[in-house]
DNA sequence: AAATATTTTAAACATTTGTTTAATTTTTTT
DNA sequence: AAAAAAATTAAACAAATGTTTAAAATATTT
C-alpha cells in the first residue's frame, strides 16, 4: 500500500470518507474511522475536531470538488450532441471510480430540515444555466423538437446516477460482478445520449 | 387526527416507519420512534422485542408489500405503450403518498455486506421477467427497435424513481414547494412514456 | 543540547442509546 | 367480583460512542 507515507491527517481524511461513504453519518463512528486509519479515536478529533466537522469536510469535499465540476460539463461551451456524450462519459468515469458517492450526497439529504441542505445552497449558489439556454435555442432553431428541459435534465441525471444508487441491487438481481456492472454502466455511455438525442430529434 | 384510535401496536409501526424512512437506521432511536408514537421507549420492544427486528418488519413491508406489487406491473399482460404510461402512472403515485420509501430501501443496501441485502433475494427469488420477453417480441416483430433490455429498464427504473431520491435537492435547486415538485413528478407521467417509446420506436 | 512545539497514546468522562426489570394500571376471563 | 392476562410506566442497566484529559514520545526550533 502506498497509503503508509501519507500523514496522519491524511490517513484518518481517506479512512473517514471511506466508511462515512459506506455507512452514512448515523452508522459510521469515529473507532470505526480510526480503526480504519490505524490510529487511536484521540486523533480523529485532534485533527478535525468532532465527528461532525470531519464529515462537513468530507461531505463538501466530496460535493463541491467532485462532483459539481464534472455536473458544470453541461455548462460547457460545446456543440449539444458532444456535450451530452462527454457529460455521460465523465459522469460514469467518476462514479466508477466513487461509486457510493451519490447515495452518500443524497442520503445526507432526507428530511426537509437536513443540515446538508443549506451547505448545499450556499455551494450552488451562483449556477448558470447555459444547458438550458442552448435547448431553447437549438430548439427555436428548429434542430430538436421543442421541450421542458427541466425533464429533460431531471431523466439525463436520473439515467447516469440511478444505476449507482441501486447498484446493489442491480448486482444482486442481475447476479453481476463488480466488473460486469462497470461494463453495463459503460454501455450506457452509449444507450443513455442516445435515448435523449433520439428524443430531442424527434420534432413531435 | 384520526391516528387517536390506533392500537398502540399500530401507533408504534407508523412512527417507526416514518422516523426510519427520515434518518434511516443507524440515525434512527427508539426514543425518537417511541416519542413520535406518544409512548414510551419499553413499549417499543414490548411489542417488537427490538430495534432491528422492527425495522426488519417495516423494511420488509415495504418493499415487498408497497414496491413490489408495482414494479410487478411490468409483467402484466398488456400492450406495450398502455403497460409503460400504467407503470410510470402507478409508480408515481406510490412515491407521491412515500416519497422517502426508494432512498429509505436502497440506502440501507450500501456496502456489499448490508444484512437487507439477503432479505432482498429471498423476497425477489421466482420473478419472471415477461417485459423483457415482451420487449425481444415485439423487436422481432419489427416493431420497436432492438434494444438491450438491461438499458431500458435501468433507464425506466432511473426516470421514474431517481427524481424521488434526489426530491430535496431539486427542491432546493429548483425552489420548488412540494405541491410543485408533485406537479413536476407528474408531468413526467407523459415525459417519461413519450421519451421511451419515442426511442424504441425509432429503428436504428 | 536545551527548550519548545507537535504528535501520539492510553485512559477516563459524559452522553446517548438499546434493552430489561419490576411494579402499576387496565383489560379480559372465569 | 375475583383472578388472570395484557398493557403501560418509570427507572435502571449495560453497552456503545463522541469527546476530553493528561502524560509520553517525537519532531522542531533556538
Amino acid at each position: 500500500m502506498a497509503k503508509l507515507d501519507l500523514s496522519t491527517e491524511e490517513k484518518i481524511k481517506d479512512a473517514a470518507k471511506k466508511i462515512f461513504l459506506e455507512k452514512g453519518f448515523g452508522s459510521a463512528t469515529t473507532r470505526d474511522i480510526a480503526e480504519c486509519a490505524e490510529t487511536n479515536i484521540a486523533l480523529v478529533n485532534y485533527y478535525f475536531r468532532s465527528k461532525e466537522k470531519l464529515f462537513h469536510e468530507i461531505f463538501r469535499e466530496s460535493f463541491a470538488e467532485t462532483f459539481m465540476p464534472v455536473a458544470r460539463i453541461l455548462n460547457d461551451n460545446l456543440p449539444l450532441e458532444a456535450k451530452i456524450y462527454k457529460f455521460v462519459d465523465h459522469m460514469t468515469e467518476l462514479l466508477k471510480r466513487d461509486p457510493l458517492l451519490p447515495m452518500f450526497v443524497l442520503s445526507e439529504m432526507r428530511g426537509e430540515n437536513s443540515k446538508m441542505c443549506e451547505l448545499l445552497t450556499e455551494m450552488q449558489a451562483e449556477e448558470q444555466n447555459q444547458f438550458q439556454q442552448q435547448l431553447e435555442e437549438e430548439a427555436a432553431k428548429g434542430n430538436i423538437r421543442k421541450t421542458d428541459f427541466n425533464q429533460v435534465e431531471a431523466s439525463l441525471m436520473a439515467m447516469v446516477i440511478f444505476p449507482f444508487i441501486s447498484m446493489n441491487m442491480i448486482k444482486m438481481k442481475k447476479n453481476l460482478t463488480t466488473e460486469e456492472f462497470y461494463r453495463f454502466v459503460d454501455e450506457r455511455k452509449k444507450a443513455i445520449p442516445e435515448m435523449i438525442l433520439t428524443f430531442l430529434r424527434d420534432r413531435a
